[in-house]
DNA sequence: GAGTGTGAAAATATTCACAGCA
DNA sequence: TGCTGTGAATATTTTCACACTC
């Protein structure tokens, strides 16, 4: 159910000899935090891989093999104690400890990721933003200051930031990147079109959400070839004679 | 490289007889299709799927694999006509007519990308903002008016809103959702970290931004552990002997 | 009886490698 | 010669189905 605008690849997962843990899993993993985080809130103790799975729409077995590739958390015939496997569950994603992150670009959307509560209560402190652009330097955004980008180095490793956001128009996206790469950053969330790339050592995923707003798009667009205009070609061969019957 | 937080299932893809498409790959279209317009800006008339492949991460065989789900759109020997494969992505993806947006929840979030640019440049223009909050309702953010969440269904009629975007918090997301789906919008986005059903024909796409910082903490922790704690017995079994090579 | 953990099977997606055309 | 289009091979991810445990 959770595809992800993969970010990844440059950053390898070469020799990597581990049973390898799909990144799909690891996404539904952060899913199943907060929904155990909610079941926690609401007092309740147990919960089984099938409760699981329809609360955040994919199969038991998902669920069950997602687990499967970090421990066994379970108890056969009971399910999962709720406060345990969501503590285990923080422990794997890395959640214990604050990760201080810098947002690049105080436009809009810098902006809105800066004053967004949902960040920080997740273990993830905005320390600073930084622009060039000197009307908006010196401004405070929901208590972050906005500094000139030539600080990035000195308050990157002043704040301990481990976390960048790219939040500048895409031509500038590659150079920010490597400005984050020189300020020590260990990864990078690049919200612009374009994509960055980043040596060894510093992980990059791409985060575009036109690319959300383009897929419905497409689905929309082709629910709608497919009852008005199934046969005009649109789609080439084989597809024709299914199309009428596939509006959903 | 583009991972996408899937959205759907529960509006499956059952009786598609279609040669069946990647989500991805329609994910990526809409990367190649900016990339192109960049080109096409730059004055650049032919382009190779090596060419594209390099600039987008990805390999030139996936390029070339995600365009012949549509068609041959290239001349061998040559490579591709910029603005004719720019348009045709564009026809493909649905992005030729605009399509007419309303969202949810003007916290944040909903004011951040109600204020955002890139949707309406890319066809997709902000309608309307509602919110049941009456501090918020009769506000305008950045020329977009804040209404009560009753108004719906009449803005949403009345402006042709075919996509709604839910940004409240998410013992709500699911009312909104219902909400939209009987003012008629045909596609939604949910930008809060509870999964949401639909009845079929209208997509639902869950995107959330948590998830992508948490996956970033994940792979960071890792390396971490990696390095440090191979052989702590974090992950069990075989992992182990691996995992001290496997610091990249 | 209920529900986990997991090999094996099935379904998907990506990459290869080469035939074919400009 | 250069680069597309694509079936076949490979790799990856999901799902099944059942042994096992509480």
């Amino acid at each position: 159910m959770y595809d992800t605008l993969h970010g990844k690849r440059g950053n390898q997962g070469r020799f990597q000899k581990y049973p390898h843990i799909p990144e799909a899993a690891v996404a539904r993993l952060s899913v199943y935090s907060r929904y155990l985080a909610q079941l926690a809130s609401g007092g309740i103790h147990t919960v089984s891989s099938d409760e699981i799975a329809r609360a955040v729409g994919v199969t038991a077995a998902t669920v069950r093999k997602d687990l499967s590739f970090f421990g066994d958390f379970g108890t056969r015939g009971v399910g999962y104690r709720v406060a345990e496997l969501h503590e285990r569950l923080l422990e794997i994603l890395g959640l214990t400890a604050p990760q201080p992150v810098v947002i690049v670009g105080a436009g809009k959307l810098g902006s809105a990721l800066a004053t967004y509560h949902g960040f920080p209560e997740r273990g993830f402190p905005i320390k600073a933003l930084f622009d060039v652009d000197s009307a908006k330097v010196g401004r405070r955004l929901g208590g972050i200051e906005v500094y000139h980008l030539s600080r990035l180095p000195e308050i990157a490793s002043a704040t301990g930031a481990v976390i960048g956001l790219i939040c500048v128009p895409f031509d500038q996206a590659q150079e920010v990147a490597n400005a984050l790469v020189a300020a020590g950053v260990k990864g990078i969330i690049n919200f612009s079109p374009r994509p960055v790339t980043a040596p060894p050592g510093v992980e990059v995923r791409q985060v575009d959400l036109s690319v959300n707003l383009d897929l419905l798009s497409f689905q929309l667009t082709r629910r709608r070839v497919g009852l008005a205009a199934a046969h005009s070609g649109f789609f080439s061969g084989q597809e024709e004679g299914a199309a009428t019957g596939a509006a959903r």
